[in-house]
DNA sequence: TACTAATTGAAATTAATTCTCATTTAGGAA
DNA sequence: TTCCTAAATGAGAATTAATTTCAATTAGTA
């Protein structure tokens, strides 16, 4: 992969930013390069998360998310603000052998996301 | 909510189809009932689900489904031909209230979903 | 039978993302 | 250094799924 001035820009504003959209990167980003174009944004996200260099969280029913932390995690997100925090749920080891067993799927992966309110969102209200 | 013709034909085509996407549901109305409308389609799904008659499942990537599975159960899909199955794990139950506790979220819901490849496109290989 | 709010159809709109294509550029080869 | 080429970019069009708008129709009740 080329080394783009867009690219490294991309990496720091992932650096700085909280499980963004892809339009919160492209704000970001947009500040110090205002040239920057959307579509650019996007291919080097795909492509930077291909590569497994960040995790693409696809959210159901609004924009997908990127997020830096590599190891296992599933997320929480907040149905009001719409911020998204990472969680372990280490009972969920193991159990990809019992559903291959159980219905015949080999498992690529799986994707837990827990949704409510966030605790600023439950003290604003 | 009004007993409409329409309201009729889309709950008869969702007993006909497994977790079918709203364009599916209105393929299958529409061929005994041309005149139906797209939007109709779409607000009928989305009113129903909303009093609880069915489920709406938001599927990451891909157009949402309809399930008329109510009890509490996850979903697996298979990458390859999108088909989606029905799967319980009952290692969640619980898991709620560790969540809440360490994170401080109230959490209303949350969606597990699978995927891998179906036994069937296993065997297509 | 008449009325009114709910529902509908058709088309326009929105939101997120991807695609197209002409132009530019990074990085290796001469 | 300069040249070359494949890769990357920018701008805008296209795509997909879903929602909204609005005038016309209709179900269910008075």
């Amino acid at each position: 992969m080329k080394n783009t001035v867009q690219k490294t820009a991309v990496m720091n504003a992932l650096m700085s930013l909280d499980h963004p959209t892809a339009d919160e990167v492209y704000d970001c980003v947009h500040n110090e390069f205002p040239s920057i174009s959307k579509a650019t944004v996007y291919r080097i996200l795909n492509r930077i998360s291909e590569e497994g260099e960040i995790l693409h969280l696809r959210i159901p029913g609004s924009a997908d998310r990127f997020d830096t932390t590599l190891c296992i995690h599933h997320h929480l997100q907040c149905n009001r603000c719409g911020k998204v925090c990472d969680v372990s749920v280490p009972e969920l080891e193991g159990i990809e052998k019992r559903i291959k067993e159980e219905n015949g799927f080999s498992i690529a992966g799986y994707r837990l996301v827990f949704s409510g309110l966030c605790s600023d969102c439950i003290l604003k209200k």
